[in-house]
DNA sequence: AATGAATGAGTCTTCATTCAT
DNA sequence: AATGAATGAAGACTCATTCAT
């Protein structure tokens, strides 16, 4: 067997002929994740859908038959690969302290923002495939991606209400409010995939993000929405 | 021939007798917006992906050959019907005006936010297929979705300027402040398609919406950003 | 109905508006001679399997229905064009009548050679569907095919039979010879389907093409098959 | 798995046990042209268009993806098949070298007319594609198929050109005349598909074949062509 | 642990033919 | 006589998965 190097070498590693059986463990879980790595980068570049098995055993320079060694189908590869990545992701978040004061709580959440924007913006292939290629799959993939972004959303919820304990949120619908954030925040991002270049690089988009979220788009007390009804 | 009527019926439409031919081009008409509504439910229920070509017409009650009678592809049927829903996605939005005052301009986005979601909390199918059924499905798919949002988000940018002009809008970045409000709003709607009825009514929902899009989260005065590092 | 000029004008026949009884027999072979004429043209150009029902009637500018009315089937009509090609060909092959010496002979046939080539090198459509259209379609053409060249390999037979009593023909194989006689004759025809203007013209190429057969290739005299081995 | 075995013996191969890698290489080559030779005998019976990918499957005893592991399509088979069978037919055909003199030169001929003859009228699979099932399919076959005859009218041509400079053919039109030696041979090879039988075995035909191209088919000094006019 | 040839269910698409008008 | 919308059988091709080696 001649081994073709796949050509996206950041996926293939490197083949070492020692067979000691400890180190095979090892090489297992190598083995695994260096897969799991080519899948990633596959499924950035083509989507779920138009991927194919024989996509992924290319890039990683295995052969077909090892790939359903280390995981059980293509689809439970994706599934793996949206359970790393949204550990991935949500790595970046911490709570939101609101006890030591208004001033550090802007800090903290602008930490978050700073953090989150930078690591997706950075990882194209993570932003891609959670916002793109996992979507409307099926109802299996609909259902665990719907629960990351309710826990995201909880997340800022949980946020918003203990900074209304602190009397520094507003009267509010803190669900509404925390989707919209969520959704703010994926939008920017997804924008950012079609048309790199277009918004600011992380800091300052975080800083611009965060003070929309905060204070709104228009000037104090030009606007009142009408009464009800 | 024998008429194998569709289980789904609202789909599947009558059969008339007359044979003038004026009619027989009404018809035609008649039976392709036929076939693109059962295209639009069935899309919904299942995704590109999974919904068959055998699905649609076993919807519409119509044969293969029909289908293709119709629409050269399935491809092509998806993409009419996108055309489709964008437009009657964007039907439903109006420039806002703010030469009328503040309070005038507050009501007119009322009424937009309000149009919207209440257009698309009603009808589902639309919304989903918006939202999740055709999103990464592949290149060309992206472009027209990205092309859609970006027409969006330059309504609400204009709308950004034109306040700012009027100095009701703050300043900031418009780009990402209405890539930001889009975003927002396509969330509170997606989340409305995972779990229904977990949100307030559409008008209830606009004011909610709209009052934390205009003033932010925070209460006046008691949370600043701290300056940049 | 619009009538839809089809674009190859050769095809479409006039619509006139009168309804008498009388004539409408006429019209009604008239339009069946003219859809078989439109399909002359499209089954040359585009090969028995390329075409399609619809390239007939849409160079006919008749209705699908209408086709039907004059023909059994695609295969029916293709079956009738060619026994008006076949009639078309044989018509213009004179049994050589050689007891007028062998001068009168060689001219009958020069006239003979002359007329058929002629006719095919300024008949493409014929040509091309005798010679390539017709080919290897399935079992019952073949039959006719074949049926065809016999025949006119018949008809060369006996010519060459005739020639033998009179003392004209050598002591040969006349079934070989006269599958040869007609072998070269097609080969030369289709060389100029693909090639046209490579030979000379129908008298000249006549003339050179009889003088082969009659004469061989070799100078008298220079060459003999080895004995039988 | 169940190997089912194909009811037509000719074309399975048995399963060999051997596992070493070499071996894999050599089995691929050995399905691919057992799929090839299977092809060739379905094409043969049915032609191209009435011969579908599944009777080629059932013929090998492979499965529907078997076959496009190893070809890309019906259309690319068909063409290799046709590169193949070319090879095998211009494999028989030696140039004719004239320089030793004109008895030889006949000798020459004949071994390449017995040759092909023999070749042609063994292998009825080669012949009626050749002849019959590859004629007119479209632009890109037939273009390929007069490639081959004009290589070997080109072949014939050289040979009366070098025969010319001998002495030995007459003052002529080679062209016309090569195209006519090439179509005699084909028309001859031809019948024999439609009526196997009907003529001389190959070493006779091939004399009788010869004998006429040599000589023609009249008694020398008894018949002249009328002179031009 | 690795390989890669083989599998076959599944899907789209075409087009000759029919028949209600 | 004419129309053309509707039909559905047929056929090419894909690709996730298996299993003998």
């Amino acid at each position: 067997m001649v081994r073709r190097e796949g050509r996206g070498g950041s996926c293939v590693v490197a083949r070492t002929a020692r067979a000691d059986v400890a180190s095979s463990v090892v090489r297992k879980e190598e083995r695994r994740s260096q897969v799991l790595g080519c899948a990633r980068k596959v499924f950035a570049e083509k989507g779920y859908h138009a991927a194919g098995v024989a996509d992924i055993i290319r890039e990683a320079g295995v052969a077909r038959g090892t790939f359903y060694l280390y995981f059980e189908s293509k689809r439970a590869i994706f599934d793996e690969l949206l359970d790393v990545l949204f550990q991935e992701l949500e790595s970046k978040i911490r709570r939101v302290d609101p006890t030591n004061g208004a001033e550090d709580s802007a800090r903290q959440m602008l930490d978050n923002v700073g953090r989150v924007l930078d690591t997706l913006l950075r990882n194209r292939d993570l932003t891609r495939i959670l916002l793109r290629e996992a979507v409307g799959l099926d109802a299996g993939f609909d259902r665990k991606l719907d629960e990351l972004y309710r826990r995201l959303a909880g997340l800022i919820e949980r946020s918003l209400d203990s900074g209304q304990e602190m009397g520094l949120v507003r009267d509010l619908d803190r669900r509404v409010a925390s989707l919209m954030i969520l959704g703010a925040l994926k939008q920017v991002l997804d924008h950012s995939l079609a048309d790199p270049g277009a918004l600011p690089a992380a800091p300052a988009l975080a800083r611009e993000f965060l003070g929309i979220i905060l204070a709104g788009v228009v000037r104090p007390g030009t606007m009142m929405l009408p009464d009800e009804g």
